[in-house]
DNA sequence: CGAAAGATTGAATTTGGTCAAAACAAGTGG
DNA sequence: CCACTTGTTTTGACCAAATTCAATCTTTCG
């Protein structure tokens, strides 16, 4: 379960085993109709769509990355994830958006009406069950990074986000200790409920410590998975415990 | 949408009008099965289901209040959610719970087996896509919780906390500004990343501002709910807004 | 009633935020 | 290729909000 920490924007197709390769095989419905549905491209910082727009398709990120967020109308922003490739958005949806994604750079989506999603929801009861438990795990990841946010202090919250995008590396046959970063410190500040001085602080302070390495600002280098992992939980005495 | 703010644990049943009485009609299917499905009893602190354990069965609170939360190893907790009655619970679990749920006081449940919620739901799309919009609503309750802890200050916390409570008892019909708090400060600071403290001192200040009223320290008046609202919203002027 | 749990209040401390400046990086045009 | 601009990241000094620790007060319940 914890595994799942922050693995948001649930992808439909089964959690893949290490194995599979990201051109994943599309042996359901959804993957096929997607496969063949409308591809639209963004271009850096162009949004998908804005909260209060009428949510009118389900996307998948095809190459690119998407972030997710909400806005308060004094300017402070929650990202509540970020979408990678494979990536579906959207599926929670009723009505109007709730929230805004906005391409982090230049981006590929396939699109597909949520009209058609629901006509074959209603042919493929299996479908069905799939987008619900798509949904499902969105819903945990959503609770995980709650928890974070709410219970863990700066440099666990910082930790906890850098070993969830090795878990995602890892999971799409990635190298798991290089990870680029393809967010800025901003994105990831209001993703974790800090500002961008603390995260890079907090970066800094990790790299001193040797327990990562930082050449461009985007490419982290995990040298210690184990104080990392130690980190993100209470390991380096955490918060109040009541 | 805001109106949705913390509108967790959805009730399956639409959204009832202000009309709407507690003893809901129950015109479909769930509502139904669930009305003729065996009942439970809880003591008051009896776990409902605990972290880890098979998700057997989807419940219906009938009477009492149900606290729903997650625990780290070392002590700190995050409560999740707040079911009351008429709530489903255990909707989104798939496999096993990652959450634990407890009674606040003595607690009544209907229960009915997740194997019968799934044949339902193949029996009646309608109510496969009824059972898909309450997840959808848990998880943008989630995300408002999330952007509440993340983003607000605490006595912003506090406020939208009550304001929630407020817009519950109006949907169920009863009086909007008396609020009866079936949570201990305790089970509030840990929803709301706080400690019991900052929540028993926020509340206090709200007292001494005369924008609520505290006679029992659990029943709480609303004396200026525009007040309280402002406050909710940055109104208090709240934190970075970068 | 009296014990135990829960809530409030106060004082000291700490974490993380704010403000401001400097360092870097990437891109543009001369 | 270099100066120049713009935007992002890093760093530092200071400050405020919230936590911790500790003591007291209330409520609940056996």
């Amino acid at each position: 379960m914890l595994a799942m920490a922050f693995t948001t924007t649930a992808d439909v197709e089964d959690h893949a085993p290490a194995s599979a390769h990201n051109v994943a095989v599309e042996r359901d419905l959804l993957g096929e109709r997607l496969g063949r549905g409308a591809i639209r491209t963004l271009e850096a910082k162009e949004h998908l769509f804005c909260e209060g727009d009428v949510a009118s398709h389900v996307y998948r990120v095809e190459v690119g990355h998407i972030c997710i967020y909400r806005m308060m109308p004094d300017g402070r922003r929650q990202v509540v994830d970020f979408a990678y490739p494979g990536d579906m958005i959207g599926l929670g949806a009723l009505g109007d958006h709730a929230d805004s994604a906005q391409a982090m750079e230049r981006t590929i989506v396939r699109t597909m009406p949520i009209a058609t999603l629901r006509e074959l929801a209603q042919s493929d009861t299996r479908l069905g069950l799939k987008l619900y438990e798509a949904l499902s795990r969105e819903l945990m990841a959503a609770r995980e990074l709650l928890f974070t946010v709410s219970q863990r202090t700066a440099a666990e919250r910082v930790a906890a986000f850098l070993l969830a995008l090795c878990r995602r590396s890892e999971r799409r046959g990635e190298a798991a200790n290089e990870i680029v970063l393809p967010m800025t410190r901003m994105d990831i500040a209001d993703f974790l409920g800090l500002t961008i001085e603390t995260v890079s602080r907090t970066l800094t302070k990790l790299r001193h410590d040797g327990v990562i390495d930082l050449e461009q600002c985007i490419l982290v280098t995990i040298l210690k998975p184990e104080a990392l992992a130690q980190l993100a939980q209470g390991g380096g005495e955490g918060r109040h415990r009541n």
